[in-house]
DNA sequence: AAATTGCGCTAAAAGGTTTTATTTACTAAT
DNA sequence: ATTAGTAAATAAAACCTTTTAGCGCAATTT
């Protein structure tokens, strides 16, 4: 690791030119004609003395980078964190990088970290939008460089997708509840125009709408603090009287249960949308909506792979199933 | 974002030279001697046409990328999760990004995206070293790359450092215990030689001999499964009647938590290293030791940059206080 | 009058690759 | 004996910056 060897000390070691330590290095020997006793020593020098290509000059040369950018709401939520996890090694297998940054929701920030990443030349993008961002995408569209979207999408731009059946797993959940005999169902969601969530809220008021039942919804601002959601949600919950909830996040789900904590009120049966390492441990243990992450990563990998290597030209919208994992917290209700 | 605009192509326009504008660009248009009309005609001209150099070719030029690794234990586990946020945030105000990679605790694995950085030429590097690391980090500091480590550190290599005060930590939790009334209090840790574990068993150890007591110590092997773990923690607690758990880590407190519900046995008093969502939920909620992330994460970075900008010659080594966390799974134990 | 200094700017090298276009030295065919 | 063709390798351009060294001129100093 001492000081650098460059490909020109190679060749001048071994008598050649640069450009058939070139050829020979990235696999050119046969379509370049390259004597098979040539390919041979350069290749065995080069593996002696541990020579590694200045990968800054190559990519100035090739315009690629092997680096994906990964722009994701935030890394410190465990969903986002496993999914990047996993992309992060599928990735790495593949011979690319990732650079990642969390946006936070935040617009302006996440315009730019892509503008960032797009100095910086990354091959492709894997992007968790927040709303208002369409235009960005649509610019990086514009400039040929390859756009994944998951967990949500923009309805007017044609782009690469991958996601979990948001609507379905609403679906499925509200009529767990219903089943299970509860009557004053409520759905918690966000202030967004993100689809994922007017997915899972159409999810929810469809199963309601079925089973002939009034539905309550509250709304939490994206940017609450934790006590001003902690304060709706004891409200939303108490005042209504719910017998149940379904919360569309696992986090205004915790926020729920610290306000069932805090103000000291008893949780009614619940579900959260995306599981959480403190759902299986708490007494009772939270039903949810599991979204299927191993999937996700593997296919925004696969379909951004294809993309980079030019070989889809549709664009692909994949949704996954999502999984109601059954636990403590929707037991039936004790019929009157 | 359509077609990149070149240096060059600014020179042409403006009819100068691209040495000139570079200069400008660089802030070195006083130290040049470049008239104050012409700087920004340059400057005015180049906001205009939103010109941005190409990173890649500065790089090369400069040696420079900008770029810092991060190299962390695992992302998803949620005290490394914050970290690498609080990092990410920190960084990025001074202008540089962060690449990260999880090792989880793989020498192997590590060592590879050590060189990997190496090769993209990062500026410098903060890491968690896992064991056996001491060579890699010890030949990035030959070529003179900055390295700052984190959580743990190697006795016999001199580097930067910023950790917890492990010792002190687990020191006051156990007397904790024993001022509670507990008497069969036990310690779970790790196989391993990372310095963390070793500091936080030393603080045990020390707390259980200045109360007279008894010491019950039972480690997990680093790649166990989530099932061997939860069984040999059924084991140690079961058969040796404790009635006092501190764990060395929150993933193995989560571990525990497990097993008692699936082995249905209750979890005598307990206390974990590093708090956790989960915790606070818990009923009864979890006493932990929690590590003061933000001022960690905030002179990793300060460090790292003086580093990069020179200006500190001996290596320091940052030692910060830990914080008991008083829940409910520590009350005091009724008296006989 | 000659030498030095200061000013405002620039040509060209350097950074380390990949790739295009060409050369050289043969062999085979006319 | 010349031409054509091909195998094996290469010189040089290109990628886009930063930075070194220096130019031409006017003003000042010796």
């Amino acid at each position: 690791m001492k000081k650098r060897i460059l490909i020109s000390d190679i060749a001048k070691a071994l008598g050649i030119s640069v450009t058939t330590v070139s050829f020979i290095l990235n696999d050119k020997a046969k379509e370049k004609r390259i004597s098979e006793a040539l390919t041979k020593r350069v290749l065995d020098y080069v593996k002696k003395v541990g020579y590694k290509p200045n990968e800054l000059a190559k990519s100035l040369r090739t315009g690629k980078t092997k680096i994906l950018g990964l722009i994701i709401e935030d890394i410190s939520n465990p969903f986002f964190g496993n999914i990047a996890r996993l992309i992060e090694s599928k990735v790495y297998e593949q011979g690319y990088r990732i650079i990642y940054c969390s946006t936070n929701n935040d617009v302006d920030k996440a315009r730019e970290l892509i503008q960032m990443f797009y100095d910086r030349q990354v091959d492709g993008f894997i992007i968790t939008p927040s709303d208002g961002l369409e235009d960005t995408v649509k610019q990086l569209q514009q400039s040929n460089i390859p756009v994944v979207l998951f967990d949500r999408y923009f309805p007017n731009l044609e782009t690469d997708y991958v996601g979990a059946d948001n609507f379905q797993g609403a679906f499925d959940a509200t009529n767990h509840l219903c089943q299970q005999g509860y009557k004053r169902i409520g759905f918690v969601s966000l202030y967004s125009d993100q689809t994922q969530m007017k997915e899972r809220s159409d999810g929810y008021l469809k199963a309601m709408d079925n089973n002939k039942q009034q539905s309550f919804i509250q709304k939490v601002q994206m940017d609450a603090s934790d006590d001003e959601a902690m304060e709706s949600l004891k409200d939303f919950i108490c005042e209504n009287r719910l017998d149940a909830v379904l919360f569309s996040t696992n986090y205004l789900a915790i926020s729920g249960l610290k306000a069932s904590k805090k103000y000291n009120f008893a949780m009614p049966a619940m579900i959260a949308f995306d599981d959480h390492t403190v759902f299986k441990l708490l007494e009772p243990s939270i039903t949810v909506v599991s979204q299927p992450i191993k999937e996700i990563a593997e296919n925004l990998i696969n379909i951004l792979l294809l993309r980079l290597q030019g070989k889809i030209k549709a664009t692909r919208k994949l949704v996954l199933p999502c999984e109601l994992k059954i636990r403590e917290s929707t037991k039936a209700k004790a019929t009157l």
